[in-house]
DNA sequence: GCCGTTTTCGGCCCGACTGTTTTCAGTCG
């Protein structure tokens, strides 16, 4: 039973509570407990077996138990008796804008137990005449409809960046804005983004309203107050086409570091945040902090006793304690990568040439750059023979004479085939530079037989790195059901590194596996597995992981120097 | 349900906005 699935169960028993009337703190001690696994590198199911829970931040001995019996037995009895006395509709309705808890059960007591009564109520016009509905509630719940309907919920950080961008720039001309930022998810560098929260500093805020509230697609101006307006943004063309929320808040240029803080969140890190503030017998929110005038966010840092927390690292997952003891890492910089290793040429599927790529890759300050086309079976990749191996090597080799100061070297993205074995035989692998292994098909496979497999291919003596750690593509694919911890052991063990993939759409591993596997001592290499030559500036993805994951440039491989590499590859 | 040198009980973060209210509850972030 992986983490999340534990998670998962202990979300469930919260949100059932909240249901049920439990709406204080009992509910959410569920929540709080799903998240700390959620965030926990290692496996729970591991622990449990080995006897050895240990403790984990918001689960006491009545969760501990809990979360035993889930993973020993499968099921916990209070959430069977919980889901048999809740009708499984309306935890459905709860997804819908506007509906909490207590709505939902407003509407319960009134026979609405599912989505298609819900819409049918409110087309019939009864919803309106419930106790505590009304007309605007009834027609709000009806655009909550349609939103659930046509919104797919979160959109990927890339996709969030270019929607961003333009309004940042444009929230900036407006005048009397002195200021402009994207805070929230997307500022913290998350893998996925469910809105977008923008903030301005001015003395008006009608302007800044106005312009954003007038941007071009907007489908719908939710709320609209004093400081805060909310806008529904269209994101995409055609049948992928989805909706996603925007807010802007808009404060003096005083009060814009406290508010920019509170709202790059996370909401947990600010709890945490206030809670320090309160211990000190002084008031943390949006517009300030007791008896202090920061200019910035780091001043506020320092006026509760803590380090510059980077955006990347507000989870509350252990920050504070670290800003405290003045032990954060110095994070990993893009400008810190001198290389990357995992890059295709038309030699395979790949849209650009080994000189091309060479050139895009000195454009970037990089000193090299590693070529790791398809292995042979992948033939619908255009896999390479042992003969185009040979070939590719010599054409490596001539560009090498010419280069000064830059170097290809030469790798291969060999597959990982069912059994575990390798795409070629042991001397051809022996002869490249590097190996990168990877899954790329069987993803059907079962978790014990692609563990075993994945594993078996991290102690191959050839293999230098393993790509893909997953197979996922984000709000796409799952990914296949490898069991990382182990994986992580395996690679701790046989000395082999792990790529955290850069582009966007994959990201694996993920912040929390790459911190895990920073505490292993595995290093990370941080691959745009670019297939072009504008995509090796993906790499800025990979870095956006890596922070969140808490490394540093000695944690990842690629910021070594040539020099440092040719010693460690023997080339 | 968790947590702890003002602790084993009584706290548990804070504010904007909306809609249905006659002063506030619910939702959201």
């Amino acid at each position: 039973m992986t983490n999340s699935q534990i998670a998962a169960a202990l979300s469930e028993i919260g949100t059932l509570l909240e249901l049920q009337g439990e709406t204080g703190f009992r509910a959410n001690a569920y929540h709080s407990a799903a998240r700390s696994v959620d965030n926990l590198g290692d496996e729970v199911e591991a622990r449990v077996r080995a006897g050895q829970l240990g403790s984990i931040p918001g689960i006491g001995s009545t969760l501990r138990e809990k979360i035993e019996t889930l993973v020993l037995t499968g099921s916990i009895p209070q959430l069977e008796e919980l889901r048999a006395s809740t009708p499984v509709g309306l935890l459905q309705m709860l997804r819908v804008p506007g509906l909490g808890p207590k709505k939902v059960r407003a509407l319960a007591d009134s026979g609405i137990d599912d989505l298609a009564k819900l819409k049918q109520a409110c087309d019939e016009g009864r919803v309106a005449k419930i106790k505590g509905f009304g007309a605007k509630t009834q027609e709000n719940i009806t655009n909550g409809l349609a939103f659930l309907d046509k919104a797919g919920g979160r959109i990927r950080i890339d996709t969030a960046d270019q929607l961003a961008g333009p309004i940042v720039a444009l929230l900036r001309k407006v005048p009397g804005v002195t200021r402009a930022e994207a805070c929230g998810s997307l500022r913290r560098r998350k893998e996925t983004v469910g809105d977008l929260d923008f903030l301005v500093a001015a003395a008006e805020p009608g302007p800044a309203m106005d312009a954003f509230a007038a941007l071009p697609g907007v489908a719908d101006v939710i709320a609209r107050g004093d400081t805060l307006t909310s806008v529904l943004l269209p994101v995409g063309h055609g049948p992928r086409a989805t909706t996603i929320r925007a807010d802007l808040r808009v404060v003096s240029a005083e009060q814009f570091p406290y508010a920019l803080h509170h709202l790059t969140g996370s909401k947990e890190h600010n709890k945490a945040m206030r809670g320090r503030a309160q211990d000190r017998g002084m008031k943390m929110n949006e517009y300030g902090l007791t008896g202090t005038t920061c200019a910035s966010e780091a001043e506020i840092f320092a006026a509760l006793d803590l380090e510059f927390i980077p955006p990347e690292l507000r989870e509350d997952a252990g920050e504070i304690a670290a800003a405290e003891s003045k032990s954060l890492p110095k994070l990993i910089e893009l400008s810190d990568l001198r290389g990357a290793f995992h890059n295709h040429t038309t030699a395979s599927d790949g849209a650009a040439t080994l000189l091309q790529m060479a050139e895009a890759a000195q454009e970037l300050g990089f000193q090299y750059l590693g070529i790791a086309d398809h292995s042979q079976s992948l033939q619908v990749a255009r896999g390479l023979s042992p003969e185009r191996v040979r070939a590719q090597r010599e054409e490596i080799d001539a560009l090498n004479a010419e280069f000064e100061d830059f170097r290809l070297f030469h790798g291969i993205e060999c597959d990982i085939l069912p059994d575990g074995s390798l795409d070629y035989d042991d001397d051809i692998l022996a002869s490249f530079d590097y190996v990168v292994a990877s899954v790329h098909t069987h993803f059907n496979q079962s978790r014990e037989e692609v563990t075993a497999r994945v594993i078996r291919a991290i102690r191959h003596p050839s293999v230098t790195m393993l790509g893909h750690a997953t197979g996922r593509l984000i709000l796409q694919r799952e990914g296949y059901p490898v069991d990382l911890d182990a994986v992580l052991k395996a690679a701790a063990e046989a000395g082999t590194m792990i790529e955290i993939n850069a582009q966007p759409k994959r990201l694996e591993l993920d912040w929390v596996h790459a911190r895990r596997a920073k505490e292993l001592g595995i290093p990370i290499v941080i691959n745009p597995d670019a297939h072009a030559t504008d995509e090796i500036a993906l790499v800025s993805y990979g870095i956006d992981v890596a922070r969140r994951a808490w490394l540093t440039k000695d944690d990842v491989f690629n910021t070594k120097t040539r020099r440092q590499v040719e010693a460690v590859l023997r080339v």
